[in-house]
DNA sequence: GTCTATATAATGATAGAC
DNA sequence: GTCTATCATTATATAGAC
């Protein structure tokens, strides 16, 4: 789970014109994602190496840029999942954030699902709609455990895992777009095997507490 | 896990006299709590029907006002967790912020933990040493499994513990010291299946992904 | 399209009256 | 101890020159 491989042609523009307006949105893009979305304009623009006012006459506001970077970055993170092999939310931000052409829209991305908000939820749905395909595939390959309630446990899974990489990056003093690589790579290296302990053998001896709990719920306890 | 209840003498003030000072460092907490730490200093005074100035001269800064609440809601935290049951950071938060004495606490630590630094990285390490001890109790007692790596296990079930709550938590649009503690209530139900779930029964059919990891940074998989 | 200059509002910090 | 008044800074938004 933690070795899977990125495929397919990853660093490609597919179709980016770098206009003026373009780059603009990619050096806010980058701002928000290092900096926060406090980020003054002025930086935003200094960064373009264009003037402050250069934003508003393309965008209009400072919120109809970030904006477009929601849009950007959304559907950058479908068109690479699309092309890359299924891995869990966070073991695929992780690896995504090595690559130095995508290391901006995990930190974005991440940062987004940090600050709650619309976008945020937007990239939490689509992750965990994403991973809800990819779970269900591998139970029916019988690699994973089949669930009381697959929808709540793939989200548990998503939430969790993304909310543990958030975390763990918190911890970090400055997380920039070139040490997030080898901060993720560590971050991942941690986890590995606690995770996958947890994930083979469970954390619990024995079955009562789920039992009971399935009892006051009611439903009836699994036969298996 | 999930219906252990707090116990303790829990709404008691030990000896903190309500000076003016207090109850403006109180206010500050509330605020920061709900709103984020980019609340003014204004607004502050506001709650606490004092004026802005009084925060200078009582504290001297935003910053020092904030270290003061740090300091205050870390102790709270430590005071009662020693009052308290133990039981996993997450769970023990989602408890204590039904009790509405205690919901800017539990707001505070979350929103510290989120935001990065020195405070959520306190806030953080001390859950996570309280957590190793009762975890090992756990382990002791035959009720928890034993871990290759227990203090990686640890980190790694209350990093990812706290993030999911967080990451859930950003998911509701406001959040206030009114409403924390039903929301609170709606996250703990909807994790608690799937996690009873993985912590009892783990997530693959297998041991083969273990194995190889364990063979691949060199340690002999076990042979239970 | 791109710039400079400025309007307007909000912030934290400060000084001094009472 | 508490207040009012104000300063210096910074933010976004805007207007208009080129």
């Amino acid at each position: 789970m933690q070795y899977m491989r990125i495929v397919g042609r990853l660093p490609d523009r597919h179709g980016d014109e770098l206009t003026a307006r373009t780059r603009l949105r990619d050096a806010a893009l980058e701002c928000f994602a290092v900096d926060g979305f406090g980020v003054s304009v002025r930086v935003i623009a200094e960064r373009a190496h264009v003037s402050p006012g250069l934003i508003r006459h393309h965008f209009g506001s400072k919120d109809a840029l970030r904006g477009e970077c929601d849009e950007h970055a959304l559907s950058t993170l479908r068109r690479l999942k699309e092309s890359a092999l299924s891995a869990p939310a966070g073991t695929f931000l992780a690896q995504l954030a090595q690559v130095r052409d995508y290391s901006a829209y995990v930190l974005y991305i991440l940062r987004s699902v940090r600050d709650g908000g619309p976008a945020g939820r937007a990239f939490l749905e689509h992750m965990i709609a994403d991973a809800e395909t990819y779970t269900d595939s591998a139970v029916d390959a019988g690699i994973v455990r089949p669930s009381r309630d697959s929808r709540a446990r793939v989200r548990y899974l998503v939430m969790e895992g993304i909310g543990g990489l958030i975390v763990a990056l918190g911890q970090h003093p400055k997380i920039t777009m070139d040490n997030i690589g080898e901060v993720m790579t560590q971050i991942v290296a941690e986890v590995a095997l606690p995770r996958l302990e947890l994930f083979t053998e469970g954390l619990l001896t024995d079955r009562r507490m789920l039992d009971e709990y399935l009892l006051y719920i009611g439903d009836p306890p699994a036969t298996a």
